[in-house]
DNA sequence: ACCATCACG
DNA sequence: ACGTACGTGATGGTG
């Protein structure tokens, strides 16, 4: 027989102050049930308890604040979000069949106490699991503590026993009593003996052993006279610990043992309630997946039989291999691939899918014309909830509460769940007033990415290979220039070695901590150039072995035999509208610097091709302006003014011809820093000027730009009042930062409220574009393709004829994409290469 | 699996 | 007193 046995409050504090902030779409804030269920399944995978018992603290004062009104004074208050999630976790726990202790007048530990008594008594063994060092002392011969916390939201455990104990305080767990009452424990204010501390308490017990035994010698010679005197004069407090400090082990419970073994899961409420929570992994993971319960939305669920669907009607198509399934209105039906082709190629507006990016590929390869299809089941839930973590299937359902009944097929049943969630999931597009963004943005754009997935961008292997075997040899000349002067070889890739280097071996200033050791960062060793030969060797060698690793053998890894890379987009993944690539990633090609900038001339147009590069100019500032209406910065972009000119010369209040080099690129970081929503702590460190300039530089910003302020101020009250932020097309953001009481997480809300307006217009900007541009040269038959987007900028690859008809297409689509109070601008260029077509 | 770092817009 | 700009993805090192 073995309990194990948590302190509830302690692990649930933990887990919340150990995981960021999460919560359901209903504002039910969830994050410490969440760790404390991680470090709970940890604990029952490793230790496989007969059963588990969980203690919690109540309000209610304990004998302890009767013995000393001082006791856990203006201790700080649990945070208002957590409040609500301890009686959800006992809800949850009991639904487990877990044993939820609590008891009025007694703490958690009380309660740790008296059941690790009772198994001793039964010598079963007792495994107890807290954050508190105080349930130390309650170890004994069947009884061991887990000290547990929560290291970014992983659950990490220390196992103490009575000869880990001995090891780490050379003390038995009795004496743990002893330890508290000499030194006190300031958060739970006992006051221990004053101005003694660990060390001297240690000290007085690896002598005379226990607190009496330090009373009864102390004319001992071993007792300093000041520690003497401070032990005379806190008597009565040390004797007042010993006993506030004393774990209870008779607290009225329960002392059959057995009555605290787990009981069989309330599978049906489980289920419910981890529904309500969105724990989808715990739910599948305890296979309650298939019951049914209400969800966070309205339940959606309807009798389907197996027949012949009505392909005239919108109708779900799922497809497994060469199997599958279509379901309509109240029936479904079995088919194999080829009929699902054909229904394709004969009514595709009728088809309701899960990622057309995905389908339109084997579209493509049997030769079939794409179309556009009625409705994506996967976009549409993006466009819902951009900030979900995954859009698969089986958690769509959940979360939208979908469920079919009736005798089915294995794919019927997917298909019928399907349906259904399309239903859902458009009835709520519709309310959101997101048609023009899926029907006309998102959707047609997931043809565009499939096209411009399967084109691919060529590259110059040999080029690339090249350029990696010069890199190579650079880098053995560094390594061995560096190692020299560092006096011995190390790893320099590895951050922690060369910190050791950098600030114990050669003692250079600006020793900056991380979380794991010393900051090495570019940062920091620009600021140390000055100091060391090394610092210079070491950067360049960052430089180097970036480009070889990521991108000469990444890149080359990454192209086919044909020299083809054949990046995959993801339309769902950002959670500002922003397409990203991966594998290999393809918008984070190096261009700042030139010697990453030259990797660009071996992306190359294919045979008798060139490529078509173009870009926005200032396309975020401009949203900003139209935007806000600010009049003085439409009014600049009408007249083609220099934007970080004009802002250098208002806000440091100089002509034009005053404005230094210097002083135009801080007026640009400010420019930048408005639309990431800034901070002036920030903007001093990107600058180089003080926190008080940079402060200044914003307040002139604002007076400069009077509508920009008032707009930045109206996002964050909007997004406070909806819950979200959104786009100039109504893409949204759910924004439950803002209503949190840890004020760095509430900050990071309100910039994301100022800055996802202006980043997601401009994704939504981009997207129109690329549709448009593809359905132009689709439309007038030219010989040009999208090969690729970064955010503000498209290439594409035209036939040489076509070239110059192409670019206009291009420049045209993307400086009409849609109709602002400000002009959009793009830059065109043509070249053979990439690097050619930047201009 | 996470961290620090660095590449891009 | 806190710790400090928005959005991504790939890599090598480390526990």
């Amino acid at each position: 027989m073995k309990l194990l046995v948590l302190d509830g409050n302690s692990i649930i504090n933990r887990a919340f102050y150990g995981i960021k902030l999460l919560s359901t779409k209903s504002g039910i804030f969830t994050n410490g049930i969440y760790g404390f269920m991680n470090i709970l399944n940890h604990l029952i995978e490793a230790e496989k308890p007969d059963g588990v018992c969980i203690a919690f603290d109540l309000k209610a004062p304990t004998f302890r604040h009767k013995m000393y009104s001082g006791y856990k004074q203006g201790r700080k208050p649990m945070p208002p979000e957590l409040v609500p999630q301890i009686p959800l976790l006992k809800q949850l726990l009991t639904l487990y069949g877990y044993a939820c202790l609590e008891k009025e007048g007694y703490e958690a530990d009380d309660i740790l106490g008296t059941l690790s008594s009772i198994c001793e008594k039964n010598g079963a063994s007792c495994v107890i699991s807290t954050g508190d060092r105080d349930s130390l002392q309650l170890i004994g011969e069947h009884t061991a503590v887990l000290l547990a916390s929560t290291k970014m939201g992983r659950p990490e455990i220390v196992r103490m026993d009575a000869p880990a104990l001995y090891e780490k305080y050379r003390l038995t767990p009795d004496q743990m009593i002893d330890l508290k009452a000499l030194m006190g424990d300031l958060s739970d204010k006992i006051p221990g003996v004053a101005g003694i501390g660990e060390k001297t308490a240690l000290e007085l017990l690896y002598n005379f052993q226990t607190l009496d035994g330090v009373y009864q010698n102390i004319d001992s010679d071993k007792i300093k006279p000041g520690v003497k005197t401070k032990l005379a004069a806190g008597k009565d407090n040390a004797y007042l610990s010993y006993k506030l400090g004393t774990i209870c082990r008779q607290v009225p419970i329960s002392d059959d043992i057995n009555s605290y073994k787990t009981k069989p899961k309330n599978r049906v409420e489980l289920a419910a309630l981890l529904r309500k929570l969105e724990f989808f992994k715990m739910l599948e993971k305890e296979g309650l997946s298939d019951i049914a319960a209400p969800a966070a939305h309205e339940e959606e669920t309807a009798e389907f039989k197996m027949g012949t669907v009505d392909t005239n009607q919108p109708f779900y198509l799922h497809l497994d291999g060469f199997s599958g399934a279509i379901c309509g209105e109240g029936v479904c039906e079995d088919l194999e691939l080829d009929a699902a082709l054909k229904l394709i190629k004969t009514a595709p507006e009728n088809i309701v899918v899960f990622s057309g990016k995905e389908l339109y590929k084997t579209v493509i390869s049997s030769g079939i014309e794409p179309a556009p299809f009625c409705f994506d089941n996967l976009l549409a839930a993006y466009l819902l909830d951009a900030t979900a973590s995954s859009y698969e299937m089986p958690r769509l359902f959940d979360i939208y509460g979908i469920t079919a009944a009736g005798e089915l097929s294995e794919n019927g049943v997917v298909a019928a769940k399907g349906y259904l969630l399309y239903k859902k999931l458009q009835k709520l597009i519709k309310e959101q007033q997101q048609e023009k963004l899926l029907y006309q943005i998102e959707m047609p754009l997931s043809l565009v990415l499939c096209e411009m997935e399967q084109t691919g961008f060529m590259v110059d292997k040999d080029g690339l290979y090249k350029m990696g075997s010069e890199i190579s040899t650079k880098i053995g000349e560094l390594e061995r220039k560096i190692y020299d002067m560092a006096g011995e070889e190390f790893n320099i890739n590895s951050p922690k070695q060369l910190g050791v280097i950098l600030f114990e071996k050669l003692n250079l200033p600006f020793a900056k901590k991380t979380k794991t050791g010393y900051s090495t960062n570019a940062d920091i060793l620009e600021k140390l150039k000055p100091y060391h030969e090394i610092i210079p060797a070491i950067l360049e060698y960052r430089t180097l072995a970036k480009l070889k690793s990521t991108y000469c053998e990444g890149l080359l890894s990454a192209a086919g035999g044909d020299g083809v890379i054949h990046t995959t987009f993801n339309q769902t993944e950002t959670r500002t509208g922003r397409i990203s690539s991966l594998e290999p990633n393809l918008q984070n090609i190096p261009v700042r610097r030139a010697e990453g900038a030259k990797l660009r001339e071996f992306f190359v147009a294919r045979k008798n091709k060139v490529l078509i590069d173009a870009d926005y100019s200032q396309i975020e500032l401009r949203i900003l302006a139209a935007l806000s209406s600010d009049t003085t910065m439409i009014e600049a972009f009408k007249n083609g003014v220099d934007i970080h000119l004009l802002t250098a010369s208002k806000i440091f209040g100089l002509p034009q011809e005053m404005v230094t080099p210097l002083l135009r690129t801080r007026a640009k970081a400010v420019n930048f820093g408005i639309v990431y929503g800034i901070g002036a702590f920030s903007l001093s460190q990107d600058t180089g000027v003080t926190v008080s300039q940079a402060k200044e530089f914003i307040s002139n910003y604002f007076a400069t730009y009077p509508q920009i302020e008032r707009y930045m101020n109206d996002c964050v009250q909007n997004a406070r009042e909806k819950g979200y932020a959104s786009s100039a097309l109504g893409r949204r953001r759910y924004l439950p930062e803002l209503s949190s009481s840890n004020h760095l997480l509430r900050a990071f809300g309100e910039r994301v409220a100022r800055n996802m307006p202006i980043q997601g217009t401009a994704a939504d900007v981009i997207k129109i574009a690329m549709v448009k541009v593809y359905d132009r040269l689709k439309k007038e038959n030219i010989q040009a393709r999208l090969i690729l987007q970064v955010h503000d900028e498209l290439i594409l690859e035209a036939d040489k004829d076509a070239s110059e008809k192409a670019a206009q297409i291009l420049k045209e689509e993307m400086e009409n994409a849609v109709d602002f109070a400000v002009k959009l601008e793009a830059e065109v260029h043509i070249g053979k290469n990439w690097l050619q077509a930047k201009g």
